[in-house]
DNA sequence: AGCACGCCGACT
DNA sequence: GTCGGCGTGCTC
């Protein structure tokens, strides 16, 4: 017999005081529906309201006294949300991430499933106009009772909003008095979808039966041998597909011939997309060796990581799919992350065609019913391939065979948000619980997963030719110095200029990247230097000539261009920096007969806006496309020939340890979108620093020299993969509260690393102003840790503590403090 | 996080 | 007394 009756449980509160388990004592009654996993209700704090919470573990002792217990008072789901494995991800994340369980069950379950407590107040007996003239009561109270009597059932947040003042403590006095009368009530946002279904009982005679019906019973007829045919048919359907009433189920329900379920009924969020059934394409020999190498792993059931360094076009979907094949056929299942999905429509549409309703992509766009049936798909194993951007790295399978991440070095991998998880971590993590593969896929690998393969972690796999059998394009750098002492002024080189209009008379599409949009990035008065920056934050204002408003990338905050020097009055007010506006510009007044397209955020926010332009160039709608780093990824258009970098070494000065990296990836990743076709393609890249190491490498398409000669600066600095860095943030609106807080933080932080003896190797720097040291009206100081150390459980956990010291004491009052364990960026 | 409890000053 | 405001500490 089942001994056990006490349940470990996390509460659904996002704070870090609470982030831990409680134990419940689980009644007799619920005792074979709580299970690990599951999600309660219970009673919580000295007012016993009712928390949600989820079952971590069950005991079958008692850890605390006895007089403390409390029970669980409700089971909410038929089945348990998490699995085990899924918890264990859970208590990793937790400390990997310094986040609370809530924030990593968060990231698991769907959002919106949760529910939320709401108080919610009654007025249960009015006041006389006598009784309030008799005294005896306040104007707050008078007010509050004012409102409840418009409002007969509002909740505490609605009441203050309503009122000037906060009503919490008039509502004590108010239900002291018997009043008022408060409760909770539950809410969620989405509900799982049910629909009546009627289906046959008695299947194998059905034959049978229908000989023997009344000759009259036309309609029963009809409807049986549907059924027998179907299997089934919606109660909402019967009328307009088949023209039956329920009368007719009625009688056939008497006899005992069919009966009604009800069954849950998915959102099918793209469901009036039809796409093109598709099979599999002849392999190379490079991705035959590949997908040879992968297949014994996925068998043995044992954790395997690879690295496929593919240059851009090399066919990996095609190897993913063809590996996906046979992960299938070991009835196993797949996830596949790609970096943005909005960006990859061509990949997801190639998924789709292969492998039909057996996916399931999940993406932004979503609404939470559609995600929810998604999940609820994947977790019932309605699907087996989940295909999506980083979150879908928690698509709720039970026997993973295989986890593709795609474009692995890309920064959309890293969470912006707590828990600040990288996917391809997670990913990691999951498949060593599953004994699964992991397969990282890039045409620039992350230098700290490359170093992984050259140290045997990972293994490498290599395809280096084109799928179409072309070379890789040829690129050219120009010296945009020189152009200058030519005197040439404008935004395009002599030679990207002759290029494009070569592509022209040739028919040929053009692309130009520039990773900035706007038309100006920066506005200032050459009298006196004052630059335009955002009140709200410290960063320079872009110009937007279209709409004719300066405007912050930042926090969206937005105002007309100055015509006079706000600082000294002088009108010698300049417009700086170009950005994707105004190459769009430029390049209409010098190719006034080309048609032009911007791709970048400003033309493609609208909803659909994205696919729409995707097909206009598709259909030979555009001569020049114009982007941002959306175009850098994924795109597929084989008659474009020419890509223009304007500005390489834009992002090459920026004060992070990744500059060349990002910058060596983006010239490879765009320059990879020329010559998909038949026809060879041209890239011209323009830059200030031709010399740069990551420049120079990217001319050869050399990842290979990029590599080694980064790594060694990584080893010289001791960035990673030689160290891991923690970087925490402290943010506010009161700076010196801020600086207060981080001097504090730190302190403490280099006291507590010398007593508790954590190694030399670690070193603490700051704090300091961020780089972006003030966003959204906030300042914000950055502790920097780089760390030597394998283990850092006990850092980590001197980090956790003095975290909570400084909120707990209520310490910084109006100040937010945020760590990022291995961070993507400082900014 | 939320909430209760308890203390203190102000007002009737 | 009782109300309202605020700091403190706890939640199985």
């Amino acid at each position: 017999m089942e001994k056990t009756s006490y349940a470990e449980v996390v509460v659904n509160n996002r704070s870090n005081q609470t982030n831990m388990t409680y134990t419940y004592g689980i009644p007799k009654d619920l005792s074979d529906r709580v299970s690990i996993g599951s999600r309660v209700m219970v009673p919580f704090g000295k007012g016993n309201k009712l928390v949600e919470g989820y079952v971590l573990s069950k005991d079958e002792g008692l850890s605390i006294q006895l007089s403390k217990i409390k029970y669980i008072q409700r089971v909410l789901d038929e089945e348990s949300l998490l699995s085990e494995k899924m918890i264990d991800l859970c208590k990793w994340m937790r400390e990997e991430y310094l986040c609370t369980y809530m924030d990593a069950i968060q990231c698991i379950i769907p959002t919106g499933i949760s529910y939320k407590t709401e108080k919610k107040i009654r007025l249960c007996r009015d006041v006389s106009m006598e009784e309030w003239g008799q005294g005896g009561f306040t104007d707050r109270q008078w007010a509050v009772m004012k409102v409840l009597r418009k409002h007969p059932n509002v909740s505490e947040d609605a009441l203050r909003q309503l009122l000037d003042f906060d009503p919490s403590s008039t509502l004590r006095s108010l239900e002291a008095k018997n009043i008022i009368f408060i409760e909770y009530q539950l809410k969620n946002n989405v509900s799982i979808l049910t629909e009546k279904v009627i289906r046959l009982s008695a299947k194998e005679k059905i034959h049978e039966e229908i000989s023997k019906l009344n000759q009259n019973a036309k309609k029963q007829k009809q409807l049986l041998e549907y059924l027998a045919n179907h299997g089934e048919i919606a109660w909402s359907k019967l009328k307009e597909s088949l023209d039956i009433s329920p009368s007719t189920i009625e009688s056939l329900t008497k006899k005992g011939l069919v009966h009604v379920e009800t069954v849950e009924k998915r959102r099918v969020p793209y469901g009036d997309f039809p796409v093109e059934a598709t099979g599999p394409h002849g392999l190379t020999e490079e991705q035959k060796k590949v997908v040879e190498q992968v297949i014994p792993h996925i068998m043995d059931a044992k954790y395997q990581p690879f690295l496929l360094h593919g240059v851009t076009g090399s066919g990996k979907t095609e190897v993913y799919m063809q590996i996906i094949d046979q992960v299938l056929k070991q009835s196993k299942e797949a996830i596949v992350l790609v970096p943005e999905i909005s960006l990859t429509p061509q990949m997801i549409e190639r998924f789709k065609g292969r492998f039909g309703n057996n996916i399931a992509v999940l993406h932004s766009k979503l609404s939470l019913g559609e995600r929810l049936d998604e999940w609820n798909r994947i977790k019932n194993g309605e699907v087996k391939i989940a295909v999506g951007a980083r979150s879908a790295v928690f698509a709720p399978f039970h026997n993973l065979g295989i986890i593709i991440v795609d474009e692995e070095h890309e920064h959309t991998y890293k969470s912006e948000s707590s828990p600040k998880y990288h996917a391809v971590e997670v990913a990691e993590f999951r498949c060593r619980q599953h004994g699964a593969v992991l397969l990282l896929g890039s045409a620039t690998p992350s230098l700290e997963s490359y170093y992984k393969a050259e140290k045997g972690e990972y293994k490498k796999l290599v395809m280096q030719n084109r799928y179409n059998q072309n070379d890789l394009p040829s690129i050219q750098i120009v010296d945009m110095r020189t152009e200058l002492q030519k005197g040439n002024k404008s935004v395009f080189s002599e030679s990207l200029y002759r290029e494009i209009k070569q592509n022209l008379e040739n028919k040929e599409q053009t692309i130009l990247f520039l990773n900035r949009r706007g038309y100006s990035t920066f506005i200032s008065c050459r009298n006196c230097g004052y630059v335009a920056k955002c009140p709200h934050c410290e960063i320079s204002l872009t110009y937007h000539k279209n709409v004719h408003y300066i405007s912050c990338h930042y926090c969206h905050y937005r105002q007309q261009p100055p015509d006079i020097c706000p600082k000294c009055g002088s009108k010698y007010i300049k417009y700086f920096g170009a950005g994707t506006e105004k190459i769009e510009k430029v390049t209409g007044k010098l190719f006034p007969t080309a048609k032009i397209i911007r791709l970048d955020l400003d033309t493609t926010s609208r909803k659909g806006s994205m696919e729409r332009i995707m097909q206009e160039i598709k259909q030979g709608k555009a001569d020049i496309i114009i982007g941002t780093q959306m175009i850098a990824k994924g795109l597929d258009f084989p008659n474009v020939t020419l890509v223009g970098v304007i500005a390489a070494d834009m992002n090459l000065n920026l004060p992070e340890f990744r500059a060349a990296e990002r910058t060596f990836q983006l010239i490879t990743q765009v320059a990879g979108r020329a010559g998909r076709g038949r026809r060879m393609g041209r890239v011209v890249v323009q830059t200030y620093d031709p010399e740069h190491f990551a420049i120079q490498a990217s001319q050869n398409h050399d990842f290979i020299s990029f590599y080694e000669q980064e790594i060694l600066m990584r080893k010289e600095f001791l960035y990673p993969p030689f160290s891991r860095l923690i970087n925490i943030t402290i943010a506010g609106t009161k700076e010196s509260e801020v600086i207060k807080t981080a001097d504090h933080f730190a302190t403490a932080l280099r006291q507590r690393m010398g007593s508790e003896k954590i190694p030399s190797e670690e070193t603490v720097f700051g704090p300091s102003p961020a780089p972006l040291s003030k966003i959204k009206e906030k300042y914000r100081w950055q502790i920097v840790i780089k760390s030597k150390l394998i283990d850092q459980t006990a850092l980590k956990g001197i980090i956790n503590n003095i975290r909570n010291d400084i909120t707990d004491r209520n310490y910084a009052n109006d100040i937010s403090i945020s760590i990022d364990v291995n961070p993507f960026h400082m900014l």
